[in-house]
DNA sequence: CATACGTGGAC
DNA sequence: TGTCCAAGTAT
């Protein structure tokens, strides 16, 4: 049930959006949409499941090799995990690469290679929950759903000055989410909130003065953009430590290992090493005359700092264990590796 | 409800 | 350099 004020927001929202959206590779152009023409949902589906946690401009080069190279879904389905896998290296959050392909697997045995347009069918498919069975069902078919992201949630706050936290605050932004969110054009006036929020309402320093929404914002009455959406506090990163050995045979071969399905990095290629944590035992992957290179390699995870040292050895022909993979020089390409990982192998090559 | 899960860009 | 943060999901 929207009232009149609700309407001027979403009518200022899609009026903005029809002037400034983005060109992106997944989006339609204005002509198309007019014409009646609705996305593929399989490249909204690959987009917005690239866009969990990730910008734009972080995507957009993943998307077009993956469409280029899976044009469909059951193209997708068909490919062998360590393509995928490798693809989506340096991306992060390889879970989702993971779920990608069950899900596509899902689509394409279940569903005859049809995406479903339910927000419920949808949300059943691996990899894909609240947001992203809202954004399919709203933006590929039409369907009045509403999305809650952390765009959407930092609008919704500011516009209602709610000072609420999150996430305890999220159902009541979403149900000012839901009351603005019109019967037609639901999927662009999703992605509008969504561009706002991206490109105007950014967190730290709003462009308030070109704001669509300027008028009817509360918290910019109030004075209190910046301080919204108030979260509560996060924990401090650990520093962890870890051991990894980059090992080279005399052909050129490099021996990796492919991390298990669970847990971090699961299902990428990787050096083998040690576990990392305070203060990790040195473990090698066979005996060799190993030799710890000069320098360390840093990196920052969601919830830890880690400090790798590298060891390497020019007498790599021993028996390698069966657990390992050895691969061969022409098919090894560092852009498989998680970006960890070739941090790792930037620091050998360069020794 | 809290935690695990990546990375790169902005400030 | 450190911290925050991005079109979240699974457990």
């Amino acid at each position: 049930m929207r009232d009149s004020a609700e309407i001027i927001v979403s009518d200022a929202l899609l009026e903005w959006y029809d002037r400034h959206a983005r060109e992106m590779p997944w989006r339609i152009g204005p002509a198309d949409r007019a014409a009646g023409m609705r996305p593929d949902p399989y490249r909204v589906w690959l987009s917005e499941v690239m866009l969990q946690q990730t910008t734009v401009a972080a995507v957009r080069d993943y998307f077009l090799r993956f469409t280029t190279r899976w044009p469909t879904v059951q193209a997708l389905a068909a490919a062998p995990d360590e393509q995928v896998m490798g693809e989506w290296a340096g991306l992060g959050y390889y879970a989702r690469a993971r779920n990608l392909l069950k899900c596509a697997r899902a689509v394409t045995q279940n569903y005859d290679g049809r995406f479903p347009d339910s927000f419920e069918a949808l949300l059943n498919l691996p990899g894909i929950g609240p947001y992203t069975a809202a954004a399919i069902s709203a933006i590929a078919f039409d369907r009045p759903e509403t999305v809650l992201d952390g765009n959407v949630e930092r609008v919704m706050a500011r516009l209602h000055d709610i000072h609420d936290p999150l996430p305890g605050s999220k159902p009541l932004l979403k149900e000012k989410a839901s009351a603005l969110t019109p019967a037609i054009r639901p999927g662009d006036y999703a992605q509008a909130v969504m561009d706002l929020g991206a490109t105007i309402c950014t967190p730290k320093s709003p462009a308030c003065g070109i704001c669509p929404l300027r008028d009817p914002c509360q918290s910019r009455v109030a004075g209190t953009q910046t301080d919204l959406p108030r979260k509560t506090p996060k924990k401090p990163k650990p520093t962890r430590y870890g051991h990894v050995y980059v090992a080279q045979s005399a052909d050129g071969a490099m021996v990796l290992e492919r991390r298990p399905d669970k847990g971090l990095l699961g299902g990428m290629l990787g050096w083998p090493g040690s576990e990392w944590n305070d203060a990790p035992a040195e473990r090698p992957p066979f005996p060799a005359n190993w030799k710890m290179l000069s320098g360390e390699v840093r990196h920052t995870f969601t919830h830890f700092h880690l400090i790798l040292r590298i060891w390497t050895t020019d007498a790599a022909d021993h028996d390698i264990p069966e657990h390992l993979t050895v691969v061969d020089k022409h098919s090894f390409r560092p852009g498989d590796l998680p970006t960890v990982m070739r941090k790792a192998y930037d620091l050998w090559r360069g020794q």
